[in-house]
DNA sequence: TGTACATCAGTGAACGCGCGTTCACTGATGTAC
DNA sequence: TGTACATCAGTGAACGCGCGTTCACTGATGTAC
């Protein structure tokens, strides 16, 4: 092959990092190899240090992408209204997203290996978290700035924590009842308030049911 | 060298199983090589299988370990009372917890790499989840079975979001303000029996403050 | 606008390296008599 | 209790393999005149 146009090779880099970020979220990062990404995107692995300095930079990359994504949908809802944009936070906690790796968070899908990667890959998701907190603060249910950050936080920590819960289990009835409790608490934590909209007794019902 | 007594062997195999529980949640289970634990076992990794089958087998084996290490420690803690519980699973929402790989929870640690993880690798740790259910929900604050239970699961929910979103954040600041808002609203939820024992604005301070 | 040349996107072979696993070998332990 | 032999924990070299990265090469693109 020969050299190529500058849109043409904006493009390319752009397709590579698109492969990438679905195949870090699906399988990992260390389980996840250029030659494969490149494979993906239709080039074969030489190209790959013209578009990146590293499989690292690959990586921060990608992060960075994702979360650009989840703050533009974020967004999205939000200029729907408040109750669009909690609806919208509440359908991660779900056993299709749970299932889902490839449209997801970074976090979700490869937490464990972010905690332990470099400075710039951490600074990517952590930019695109506090672009989250800041949307869901400003737009939320409360008009209180202080606590709207702390409720922002709070919902956020509810999703991963029950996503990363249900991911693990193995029984799948463990798995959905994880899911609705976190999802029954995070509907009564955003809702104070218009409260009692829903009677306790059927609340208590949603947990044990599919 | 030559064969060792059955006595020997046994502490051989429950060191490599030590070594390798704290290197996989120190390192990550991928990142982590068999001679690597060995090495730290004080022993050259062509022994490896004499004590398991794969790298794999070993995984499971540490999974569960830690697992059994958790439970343990929250049953000393059920058995000295429920506000003893309490305070011991609010001890894991900590800056000192996050920091700490080498004594935590698989899941916490490595869960990313778990969710892809093979099915009896899974089953150890959900197992040990399905038992600090149970504990929490015996000696926690309520005594109406079927709310303890959701209550339980919500708690540990709560502690696994909190650690994971801490541990990834860059800036110090915001990974504590998340640690201190779980831990608030952990606390909370499980006071209700004895609510406002301390004021609103007291519980705000606290999240702000270090 | 046309020509000559430098640039560089992508190819495919090759690099050193560390991985999980295997294996022949050793000699003390465990066992059968 | 003593002897002869089979077992097997641990060693260290070796296996094939895939990883991230490098490099000489190609030819169309971009640029200078």
């Amino acid at each position: 092959m020969a050299r190529k146009s500058v849109a043409e090779t904006a493009q390319t880099r752009r397709r590579i990092i698109d492969v990438a970020a679905a195949a870090f979220k699906s399988n990992g990062i260390e389980a996840t190899g250029v030659a494969e990404i490149m494979g993906a995107a239709a080039l074969t692995h030489g190209g790959f240090y013209r578009h990146f300095g590293s499989k690292e930079e690959l990586v921060a990359e990608a992060c960075a992408s994702s979360m650009e994504v989840l703050v533009e949908a974020a967004e999205v809802a939000a200029k729907k209204g408040n109750s669009a944009l909690l609806k919208h936070l509440e359908s991660f906690i779900s056993t299709d997203y749970r299932s889902e790796y490839l449209g997801g968070c970074p976090l979700i899908a490869m937490g464990s290996e972010l905690a332990r990667a470099d400075i710039h890959i951490r600074k990517a998701v952590s930019q695109g978290y506090q672009k989250l907190f800041d949307i869901i603060a400003k737009h939320g249910h409360t008009k209180n700035a202080k606590t709207a950050r702390e409720d922002a936080m709070y919902a956020l920590t509810l999703v991963v924590g029950a996503v990363t819960l249900a991911r693990t289990m193995d029984d799948p009835d463990v798995s959905k009842q994880i899911l609705n409790i976190a999802k029954k608490r995070f509907g009564e934590t955003n809702t104070i308030a218009k409260p009692s909209s829903r009677s306790k007794a059927a609340q208590a019902a949603q947990v044990t049911a599919p």
